[in-house]
DNA sequence: TCCGATAATCAACGCAGTGTTGACTTATTT
DNA sequence: AAATAAGTCAACACTGCGTTGATTATCGGA
């Protein structure tokens, strides 16, 4: 996309580090994670740190862009593979994050990012929107609430599915979160 | 409750050191905010500072422990004034939420903090298990998923509503979060 | 295969914020 | 008014910051 490929040298000092980034944030948060902290861990020199990041915030947030680009690329309808199908996009999310498990466990944990949730959030609500509205032309009375409420509660369900350890098929939870989202958009009607 | 009351001083003291790093967290994270900053803030010294907390995020706690057992306390169904009436209930807890806008507004936000949140939400959980429960007596399959997905998401809903300005009713918003889980709870079986 | 370009390393820098100290001043309680 | 507790102030060593310039290692293309 971007021109050239970037120096093999790049591509692990960024690598490197990243992975030492989410190794400490499962002990603490990054509002006490430390420069120097992190290049120890990652073996690499302070200077060469800078040459890459403003700062343990900035590294986090390019971790977190990549992890939102990949499920905003699966939340896309025409290339999850199933057209219109809300359940197989679901499921293409759902695998999406088991495939970067560790690392969505940490970012949705309470030592976590607010602000990484926050983006999870939103891609899922404009998808609801996208696909519900087909069904519900008609806008009903405090309708942007529920598509929150039905992303909100979505991203629930993955965290506690994560932290039991994933026990259920990528299936299953697609299936429950469908359920569960259906029903809140049944419910408002009543 | 536990013995006397403290200090006139330091009751000051507490008072506009959590009001300036409320307003500091306005304009950036707490990984950014220094001691030195609060202190010129608040107008108070140093030492003072470090004599009540041990930096900024020990500050946050303690705002986040207040209003996190102000919701426990509203949550409990026969403090609320309304026995088992869940309605009652989470009009309590929505006009306490009101009454502190302005710091959970905060709070709940993108640069907010990720365990407050979570705080909220595991009261919530709790809270809609002992009502729900009531009612559906023999557990569904997936059921701890539901109470995750409804408390979530009615958090998402008071986000949104705070975000907006409050534009609605404690009723209404009480009512619309109500309805909302009503649903999901009933989706489950379907 | 060699060469120019790019990255990473290293040591050093002044600087800002930390957390603690002890002597002091000021406010609160009784 | 005296005793107690809290806040102020200046100073301290220390850690981490962010940048610099010189040096070494590695990469990718001609």
């Amino acid at each position: 996309m971007s021109g050239k490929r970037q120096d093999a040298r790049v591509r692990y000092t960024k690598m490197v580090v990243k992975q030492s980034l989410l190794e400490l944030l499962r002990t603490k948060p990054v509002a006490k994670i430390t420069v120097t902290e992190i290049c120890e861990a990652a073996g690499i020199n302070r200077a060469t740190f800078y040459s890459h990041y403003a700062d343990p915030s900035d590294l986090l947030q390019s971790i977190e862009d990549e992890l939102v680009e990949g499920i905003t690329v699966r939340a896309q309808p025409a290339l999850s593979g199933g057209g219109t199908d809300m359940r197989a996009t679901l499921r293409g999310i759902v695998g999406y994050i088991r495939a970067n498990a560790d690392t969505f466990r940490v970012l949705l944990s309470d030592t976590g990012d607010a602000s990484f949730q926050s983006q999870v959030v939103s891609v899922m609500e404009r998808r609801y929107l996208d696909f519900w509205q087909a069904f519900r032309p008609e806008d009903a009375e405090g309708a942007a609430y529920i598509y929150t409420f039905i992303a909100l509660g979505s991203v629930g369900v993955i965290r506690r599915w994560l932290d039991e350890g994933m026990l259920r098929s990528d299936a299953e939870i697609a299936e429950l979160i469908f359920r569960l989202s259906a029903a809140g958009l049944a419910g408002l009607g009543t």
